[in-house]
DNA sequence: TAGTCCATGTAAGATGTTACATGATTCA
DNA sequence: TGAATCATGTAACATCTTACATGGACTA
């Protein structure tokens, strides 16, 4: 048996941005395709099933708008389940393995922490996070030093590469956390 | 309908892995807990129904083995139209898709290009990557320098994580294609 | 004798993919 | 009139997740 109610990292990412203002289904799936975050399907077929399961479970609600000449739209907005379910997520704790298998997911909290998070929440979310990678990255390297020379040269590489973009990540967070504790006291 | 045969990023990570050396469930399983490739899942239920995938497809080939004291196992080889998949696979084109979707699946692809593939095959590579990372990259900091006024603090920092990110992944492709090109003589 | 390792499996359920379908309006 | 855009949906299918299940051998 599943655990009920996980939702997905794009349901996540729907409920973010339905919060910022209430949106359609189209809207949703322009977003997703004229931004950055197109790293996100826009596909019909992933978006609309994705919103009848949060309108099922209670996270958002939509209504039709009707307007002359044009097609019906449903427009979503969150309920008070949907920020509370949001918000809880978005204080959960970071582990190890969303940070090896979910990094994408922990990004997306990251970025709406400003807007829907409480003070405080985002550097709090950036000093574990940087524990966390501080502590993985080690072991990557500890297995690099140990098997280099088994390990055919774009084997090799190709965990460099792993090793590499965990230490940018782990520089940008660093990063980040200067930047939140220099208008920490300006806010 | 979906197209038939594409195999997954865990399919295609397990008859690598197989090819490198025939190898059972469990021994898979085992492998990717105990180095880098736990971005993998260990869980059996992930792995023993895409060995049966794998099978029903012909592309791998198991074989009980029986030991006296120890429970059997199947121990899997690739086929011959395993190893064509394999190869047909690691020709692909690199595309703009894959590079936002699923770099994961590129690099893994990487990883065995010495192994498998012809010879030239990760120069190849390495070269189409760098074209649609350096392609790629300007239009995520086109994005960030027209709407960072408007994007909250932790919005724009996830972004310029993600441009960050990108641009070590440029770096490492470059420093690679150099390590290419230097060993292209010497073999 | 209790726990850990070896070893393989299934069941239920959620989510995502590609492809197909419909229909109105606007614009060249 | 044909193409593009607005707008929402379903169908078939594959894959993955978590949890449960089994059972022998070794070891503290």
């Amino acid at each position: 048996m599943v655990k009920p109610n996980r939702n997905s990292t794009l349901a996540f990412a729907l409920l973010g941005l339905i919060w910022q203002e209430p949106r359609s289904g189209y809207d949703l799936r322009k977003f997703f395709s004229s931004t950055p975050m197109i790293s996100f399907s826009d596909s019909p077929g992933a978006i609309y099933p994705a919103l009848h399961r949060l309108e099922q479970r209670g996270l958002v609600r939509g209504h039709v708008e009707e307007r002359p000449g044009l097609r019906r739209r449903r427009i979503f907005q969150l309920t008070a389940r949907g920020r509370a379910e949001f918000r809880r997520w978005q204080k959960q704790q970071v582990v190890r393995h969303d940070v090896i298998r979910n990094l994408d997911m922990l990004m997306l909290r990251f970025a709406f922490m400003d807007q829907f998070a409480e003070k405080g929440a985002a550097l709090r979310f950036l000093k574990s996070l940087h524990n966390e990678l501080a502590a993985y990255i080690p072991s990557l390297r500890k297995y690099l030093k140990s098997n280099r020379e088994y390990m055919p040269q774009s084997g090799r590489l190709a965990l460099e590469s792993g090793i590499q973009s965990y230490e940018a990540q782990l520089r940008w967070t660093k990063a980040a956390i200067a930047s939140y504790e220099q208008t920490k006291g300006e806010r």
